[in-house]
DNA sequence: TATATTATTGGAACCGTTTCCATTTTATGA
DNA sequence: TCATAAAATGGAAACGGTTCCAATAATATA
């Protein structure tokens, strides 16, 4: 591997040239640059990062921790991200904590430890896994932090989130609106803060409107395919009709709609059923799924470039209002 | 942020003293130990990991390259290769090539270089979207790369893949075996070699049976869920009919059989419908899919391990072998 | 006790950049 | 033509580790 100094004796000047020429920064004179340029092309000259980053201090890569880095909607994002870093030059470098991180806080502690011993230049930590008062302590001796999908008072300009509040009022209210009264719920992960949210502004709608639901048509879920299914299936199974059925999210809602049918019922024409998210596949569910967009990748892209600002001190544009968007499809029926 | 000579200050001791005391390589005796960790946690030392580069010319960290990155299969099987890595110390850097590589080949082949650039010690090529001979001219002057889901026969040492033409010989048989002889098919993508292969398969399934398919009942799709939709509707209304539709993926299948139903038609009394992939979704569809099993992340982790040795000397145990499994749901039905 | 081994230790040299400053070259103006 | 300012250049020092070897301390052996 040909070094600076390789460069500099082929195309003989001195390496503070060859540096000035890698940079662009600093005086040089034309016939110089044409020299050193041929230089570097004839040793396939390529610079160390290692020794770049020794020196600048800077190791020109990002990390992301968190387990909710699964799953399709996510995935996207992530491409997202890395598009707004490659301008800069800046790579990814993910570290996905225990899938259950709650019981094992300490492998997932350790999996982001790794994250700074690597010597990331910053970190998004996605998710609510570590508590309020662990990420301030983290955010005191290393500041370039940023939440996404979790909010903290006392770092709100470095926190990236959705009203799932609101989303959850305005999916209870759009069921409402198309004349539902009875009206069942799979809920989201109820650990998680979004989980809790979505299903505390769907219940408030329903409230305001003075609709009530009984408890047995609530089935606490966990976004999972899986619990989908079997909590509608759970709800079916209670001698209380209902006509709409809310999901915490479109895995639920699919699956759900899945169990519906295995029973013989049809959505919507018997039951409505909306879900929460709009992912990709929510076109092409049959029926395809109402659902409410939670714009996503435009929340990360903008974690993103905080991040960047932060640790690079760049002025990008960011954004904090995401407002959430209901799709309606064909999964919610009109029973005016 | 504390040097081991801050550390070796502190201590009393060499600068070598701190480093064997790191590395855990070479006789310290058991005070100056003790002295040196206590000065060590005293100043919250962290080893510069851009330093040890420098010297040891390891970054510790691998590239995944690809433009097969996304969905929900391939997002289960990147953890799965973290877990892999975790044990060694080893991150992983993504570079996503363009979505559409084949239209913007330069792109595609700057994300790659980026990889090269940053100084990874090993890349996983994920996919086919570098041409053959460009990837052996990869190889040539940088031989740590390990492919995934592509086959060269040069260096199948260093190929992980599948028999997909015996996957799509599976599927074709077993709609056969169930009695179906009017059969239709929404390929894969057919620019791609694995798409083509399980085309292949299934095609000769058809033909060693003697069952002839109409040019007309083979819809080109691509893997998408829009395609599997359409393809479905094409099919449908062509004035051939068929009892059974073999999809190059289950998210084709998926949104096939949400199109299958649109039309009034039952799935699978009507239409049965294989996919492929068994992707986590495929047990929660209506009805439930059948589809053959491809143990991706089984073969992902084979590859990583391909790599690991490459890069750092070491022994993993590896696999070149990866059985196709059929997995029976309800979305075949017999016709005996 | 003197000598040969072996265990520990310290630190110079090096890895490949960037930064900075002293020096040399070139251009400018009177 | 010469003084002066501006442009271009070379290279030492620094970044923070690891490696290696010479020096010293501890232990074993005769």
């Amino acid at each position: 591997m040909a070094t600076i100094r390789d460069v500099a004796k082929l195309a003989g000047v001195g390496i503070g040239t060859v540096s000035r020429v890698l940079s662009g920064k600093g005086a040089v004179s034309s016939k110089t640059l044409l020299k050193v340029n041929q230089a570097m092309e004839d040793l396939n000259f390529t610079p160390s990062s290692a020794a770049r980053s020794l020196v600048s201090k800077k190791m020109n890569t990002i990390g992301i921790w968190g387990t909710e880095t699964s799953g399709e909607i996510n995935r996207r994002t992530l491409r997202e991200m890395e598009d707004e870093l490659k301008e800069f030059e800046i790579h990814l470098i993910f570290a996905d904590g225990e899938l259950n991180s709650k019981l094992n806080p300490n492998a997932s502690r350790d999996s982001f430890d790794s994250l700074i011993n690597k010597g990331c230049d910053g970190i998004i930590i996605w998710g609510t896994d570590l508590p309020p008062l662990e990420i301030l302590q983290i955010e005191n001796e290393f500041p370039n932090i940023v939440l996404l999908n979790n909010q903290i008072d006392l770092i709100d300009d470095k926190c990236f989130y959705f009203d799932h509040y609101q989303a959850g009022y305005v999916c209870g209210q759009h069921l409402i609106d198309k004349g539902h009264s009875n009206i069942a719920c799979i809920t989201g992960w109820l650990e998680t803060d979004d989980g809790n949210q979505r299903h505390q502004g769907f219940l408030d709608a329903l409230n305001n409107n003075n609709i009530n639901i009984s408890e047995k048509l609530i089935f606490e879920g966990d976004y999972t395919y899986r619990k989908g299914y079997e909590g509608a299936l759970v709800l079916l199974k209670q001698d209380l009709p209902f006509t709409a059925l809310f999901c915490g999210n479109d895995q639920s809602a699919m699956s759900a709609i899945a169990a519906i049918s295995s029973k013989g019922f049809n959505v919507p024409n018997d039951i409505s059923v909306i879900g929460y998210d709009d992912m990709n596949i929510a076109s092409y569910t049959s029926p395809p799924l109402t659902t409410v967009r939670i714009p996503f990748n435009r929340m990360a892209v903008s974690a993103t470039r905080r991040l960047l600002n932060l640790c690079y001190e760049l002025e990008l544009e960011i954004n904090y209002d995401f407002p959430v968007q209901l799709i309606e499809r064909q999964s919610v029926k009109n029973v005016g």
